[in-house]
DNA sequence: CTGATGTGTCAGTCATAACAGAAGTATCAG
DNA sequence: CTGATACTTCTGTTATGACTGACACATCAG
């Protein structure tokens, strides 16, 4: 036995459980699954690295789904295994850079959803190029939408090659390029 | 009767199918719920304005569904309302600039779950700081989120202000300055 | 005023996905 | 080798929300 809880729920913080509970919500409402939100967010803010009986534990929810939603994060690089010397379980912790964790969701979610879908959208130009039905405007349309996501495709990879510094460099330099085009540096309001 | 059609489903061009069935697949893996995604592909490769009648034909679905997600949709404002000279029924367009598209959309979003969360955010920092339960990883967990999604979210403010025309060109900037530092222009690779 | 047409609302049904608990597998101490 | 511990996989249950079809309301022509 390595610790007093056996199936008890271990009280959190107010406020922590707060910021847990909200964390899932949203994860939620954008297609990540509440549970493994959760984790991440109770990880993010612990002291140190947590096994997975003391995460069901802290979160009353049933140990198998621990050891799912773990996977999953794991495979998105979102939290990582850390070996804890003369303990054979598995200690888990937090990626607490928060640049980084943005970018790994948006990579994950890029791979497993954008990038499919781009290339579905390719065979759809290429398919009504060479089908009569299609109208004018739809063939327009399609091509608009492929160069458009070319466009943020591109964009986004060359954005990815960057450390993190620049990245903060960049946000400020479009900041001061944002104060100076409002006043009406050149391009039409609309 | 203004129309063939009474309760038939219209057949659409192989490649417009395809391109409206994944864009819905798309927007359901994103928390958009697939009838809307497709009604806006539909109307987005529409030659004309659509009445709701023809969009449940061609799509298969129900009125009453197409009514709600037209709904969802308009207050959106990623469709609007045509009215037809010399037609009593609602006709649809939708809102084909792309760089509109995904603005309006990431407003929607904001205001909907960003906003309210960094509120909440805000709380849960208020309330960590006046708890002695809560220890200092996570206090500093919470301020460090707090910092971050405040630099998030006034960028983006910062963006919104901006004309189409300025995001192109931040765009084009942005792969100039990737370009400038990429060699190491000054910051350390990690 | 009245019938017809279009639109919005509602309650019931259904599909999907997350979850819990149990069973199975691997690893390690003694 | 054997028992115990940690972890994973599997299956049934449950809850959420999307969809349908029926109903109610509004609007317009005659």
């Amino acid at each position: 036995m390595t610790d007093t809880s056996e199936s008890t729920i271990e009280p959190l913080p107010a406020p922590v459980e707060k910021f847990i509970l909200h964390w899932g919500d949203m994860g939620n409402h954008w297609g990540v699954n509440r549970s493994i939100a959760q984790i991440h967010a109770l990880l993010y803010l612990s002291d140190g690295p947590l096994t997975a009986e003391r995460i069901a534990a802290r979160l009353g929810i049933a140990r198998s789904g621990v050891s799912n939603s773990l996977r999953e994060l794991v495979n998105w690089k979102l939290i990582r295994r850390v070996p804890m010397r003369g303990d054979r379980r598995d200690h888990f912790e937090a990626e607490t850079d928060l640049w980084e964790v943005v970018k790994r969701i948006a990579e994950g979610r890029k791979a497993r959803e954008v990038d499919p879908a781009r290339a579905a959208l390719k065979e759809c130009v290429a398919a009504a190029e060479a089908d009569p039905d299609v109208d004018g405007t739809a063939m327009t349309r399609l091509a608009d939408m492929m160069a458009f996501i070319e466009t943020m495709n591109s964009w986004y990879e060359q954005m990815l090659t960057l450390p993190k510094t620049s990245w903060v460099a960049l946000i400020s330099l479009g900041s001061q390029v944002v104060r100076a085009l409002r006043p009406g540096g050149g391009s039409r309001p609309q």
